[in-house]
RNA sequence: GCGGAUGUAGCUCAAUGGUGGAGCGCCGCACUGUGGAUGCGGUGGUUGCGGGUUCGAGCCCCGUCGUCCGCCCCA
């Protein structure tokens, strides 16, 4: 291990074992997403830093983004999020696109925090957004795509929710409370993050906002209340659609829900585990009304989610629903080596049953048989063919089912078929 | 960026301040036309790195880097 030069703090290296997770799980987004008509697109993994500056956090832009220079001294962004990229592409060309939008990206993204359980430096995100429609059906969609997949992935609603709230609901019942329009958005700050500070702590952050010790206990109130969205039409309508989607197992309102990031205008929701190991969110998003005319474009009402690839895979590892023997080949019959003699032979009908359409690896190089077969046996295969002396002086070919162990000496021309057949796990031989 | 732990073979982990081990894996042999099992043998390390204390450091101290757990932020 000593002169191996170390890979960057906070990246992964993607084995093929890690890599089939990563392309199972990217399967299953795409899967999903397309179920409800979402059509995918990429931007580019390259921004300038203005973009983010516009609308991103401050702490995301300054704190957490990869900048640098390039050749020329422009200062690079590697991506940090989706959306500003999302916003400029649809801006770019709202003349021509037909809403609403139905969109969703799997990439990869960077920010530069400090590695931990759940987070990276470098991640996969799936981003979904549905562009052009204000209604709180939109919404529900969204949040029914979120369920669709936790279907899709084995997870239960036992075993993981989607808390959902409303920030205009909120700000209007924090309006009644009387806090002012500058308190608002900072009570937003307090209420999420009742559950990370101790009750006292927290108590104190309300009182330094300037609430009264009435206007606190009224805000407690608030917080514990699981009837609020039903004094919300939009609520209401939402759960209405959640319902006719059939996913309302999955998706539970929750009033302490509101989101960190400031430019959420209506619905918010935030998919989280249920398992007492995995505290972070799996998938956060929400409705956004004004970001497109934020970044110059016409006034367009948006809504979507984002689901990091690191949490979610811990969550299914952890309650087994990765899929298994993922690490295999994808060769699953190996053709040996008999001999020095044999060797093109060998390949010729290697090439030959490729030509068949089936994926056949090769032994580079003859080799003990009992060499071969545990090689075989390792990378996952489930037929071994040998071409001996014998086998070639009558143009056939033994063929070993290493299943079951069964073996048959067959015409070459008749090897595809059997092949074929093991394959499909029917035992003939 | 802040606080706390931790770092020994490919992996999981042992070793009172006194010559660094085991299990698993890997390779070989038993088995010169056949895999998983079993047995035997072998490969395996500048104890993350750099200083310091000491007659002597894997062990104690300082620094540094990585990893992990919190905080911040968030997917």
């Amino acid at each position: 291990m000593k002169n191996i030069i170390p890979s960057v703090k906070g990246t992964r290296d993607f084995y093929p074992r890690e890599m089939s997770i990563r392309t199972w799980l990217y399967g299953k987004a795409r899967q999903v997403s397309e179920s409800y008509g979402y059509q995918e697109y990429e931007g580019p993994l390259l921004e300038t830093i203005e973009l983010y500056a516009a609308k991103s956090g401050e702490e995301l832009v300054k704190e957490q983004s990869f900048v640098f220079p390039d050749r020329s001294d422009n200062l690079i962004t590697l991506r940090p999020e989706l959306t500003p990229s999302l916003m400029r592409m649809v801006a770019q060309r709202q003349g021509q696109l037909h809403f609403p939008l139905r969109w969703w990206s799997y990439g990869p993204f960077w920010r530069y925090e400090r590695p931990q359980k759940g987070r990276s430096r470098e991640f996969f995100q799936w981003n979904i957004d549905l562009i052009g429609e204000a209604s709180p059906e939109a919404d529900a969609e969204m949040v029914a795509v979120m369920a669709s997949f936790y279907k899709a992935t084995g997870l239960p609603p036992e075993e993981v929710r989607i808390l959902v709230n409303n920030r205009r609901l909120m700000d209007g019942e924090l309006n009644t409370l009387g806090l002012t329009p500058e308190q608002r958005p900072q009570a937003f700050r307090l209420i999420d993050r009742r559950d990370k500070l101790s009750p006292e702590k927290w108590r104190d952050y309300a009182l330094d906002l300037d609430l009264s010790p009435g206007q606190f206990d009224q805000l407690v109130a608030l917080l514990e209340n699981r009837e609020l969205w039903k004094q919300s039409d939009e609520m209401v309508n939402f759960f209405r659609a959640i319902d006719a989607l059939g996913v309302s197992d999955y998706v539970q309102y929750d009033p302490q829900i509101v989101r960190g990031l400031d430019y959420y205008t209506g619905t918010v929701y935030e998919g989280r585990a249920l398992t007492p190991n995995i505290k972070r969110a799996l998938a956060g998003g929400g409705r956004y009304d004004n970001l497109l005319a934020d970044v110059g474009g016409a006034p367009l009402p948006g809504t979507g989610y984002a689901m990091g690839d690191v949490v979610i895979t811990l969550l299914l590892e952890e309650t087994g629903n990765l899929p298994q023997e993922l690490d295999i080949s994808p060769a699953p019959v190996l053709v040996t080596i008999f001999d020095e003699n044999l060797l093109l032979a060998s390949y010729r009908l290697a090439a030959d049953l490729r030509r068949t359409g089936l994926n056949i690896a090769c032994y580079p190089v003859p080799a003990k048989l009992g060499k071969q077969f545990k090689y075989a046996d390792r990378i996952g295969a489930r037929a071994a063919l040998v071409l001996g002396p014998d086998e070639n002086a009558q143009d056939q070919v033994t063929i070993k089912n290493l299943i079951n162990r069964d073996q048959a000496l067959v015409p070459q021309n008749e090897a595809p078929q059997l092949i074929s057949k093991i394959l499909a796990g029917e035992e003939s031989s």
